[in-house]
DNA sequence: AAATATTTTTAGATTTACCTAAAAATAAGA
DNA sequence: TCTTATTTTTAGGTAAATCTAAAAATATTT
């Protein structure tokens, strides 16, 4: 198996290259917090057990072995976070950086219990979308709140963000899952939303609208 | 904090200062599977931390820093087995190697959430006590099966092997905690053991005698 | 297309936990 | 007590993941 290090490189190309499909030497040392020149040196490694492609000086996109392994860690991953919300009654800006080392722990037979013993959960406390145990998924189909104009509404279903203070200033302004929305008014000025929800009034910046992820219902 | 491997150092140093109060280099060594020169190496570590009182050649003992961290350890690890136990329907013979991944998850609120989520147990599914978040517990009063005479009589409370051959045999022979024994005979022999448990008449080997800790209940 | 800037890689070091082989200390036996 | 055996330590080295500084490749500007 993987160590530790490696399956948080992996996570982190997979994430990434969601956005954009090779993924760049920069962007993942970012993620890791690290220095470019060490993420060479991983990638190589990656490159030669298999996970990745990888040609010098083009980035790298993961194989079909590595985007299993990571699809795997992002499944552990989720899972821990329904446990904590739901059994050990974290918030939802709380569990990030614990599951974050609970996601490592290698015992296949641990986290198909724990997927039973959840109700097999389709997504996490943050909207993400839970893999089953053979890796597949539906990737739900989300609108930015950002991208809507004034008069469209609908439920908020995920937040692109899992730092603590996000979660905790949504918290705070009311705008959680499951919540319905309507965005009544855009300002020019600086971008941010006017939205109804709960039948008030509130504005939220164009930082925030960024991070928040709408299945919109109808009407337009 | 402590890496991953000083914890498993402490962890196994606590365990076997409960037998011998100055632990030796070749017994750490075998434990933690490695070579005694590199035990050495982790002992001075230890000792410059604060952990261990360690005089060359003559062993370490824990400090009350690294009773207290090992105390830890043990913790995490007894209510992770609990919970595998109890909330995955895990085997008891199939809780340790996992739960020995868990116990080196770094959150202290986490497992006090844990703690409260299985009810604050007082012992593992191998009858072994659970410190409190305080690092307190009972010290529970077993006698070795092996050493009860012809007569005696009591309950399983614990064992002193955790390797899963011997749980599964102990699982196939009824011998589970909670059940009442007595002792019928003693073979001179081969120093096995007889005795009468659920109405039934069994021999076990001194080897599984040896391991098997009753908690007596009176009529000596 | 040259010049400049950015990104990525190489080269050489460091740290952690481990190793082997040999030396030193302690314990056990004659 | 002296010799032998065992235990423990030292010395020097390896592999994984990181680092800094400098070189090489690629991208961007003028």
């Amino acid at each position: 198996m993987q160590s530790f290090t490696e399956e948080n490189y992996l996570k982190i190309i997979y994430h990434l290259a969601e956005k954009t499909n090779n993924v760049q030497t920069n962007a993942i040392a970012e993620q890791m917090q690290t220095k470019p020149a060490s993420v060479t040196d991983m990638i190589k490694k990656l490159a030669e057990k298999g996970f990745v492609d990888y040609i010098k000086y083009q980035g790298v996109t993961l194989t079909d072995k590595g985007k299993n392994a990571a699809i795997d860690i992002v499944r552990k991953h989720r899972l821990w976070e329904v446990f904590l919300v739901d059994k050990l009654n974290f918030k939802w800006d709380e569990v990030h950086d614990v599951a974050e080392e609970l996601e490592h722990i290698k015992s296949t037979a641990l986290i198909e219990r724990l997927d039973e013993f959840l109700g097999f959960p389709k997504s996490d406390p943050h909207g993400d979308p839970i893999p089953d145990k053979n890796g597949r998924f539906v990737k739900t189909q989300f609108t930015k709140l950002i991208e809507l104009k004034i008069g469209d509404q609908g439920t908020i279903t995920g937040v692109s963000q899992h730092s603590s203070p996000f979660l905790k200033h949504l918290e705070k302004l009311g705008l959680t899952l499951g919540k319905q929305i309507e965005i009544s008014d855009v300002t020019d000025f600086d971008g941010s939303v006017e939205i109804l929800i709960a039948g008030k009034q509130i504005n939220i910046s164009r930082e925030v609208a960024k991070h928040i992820l709408i299945s919109s219902n109808g009407k337009n």
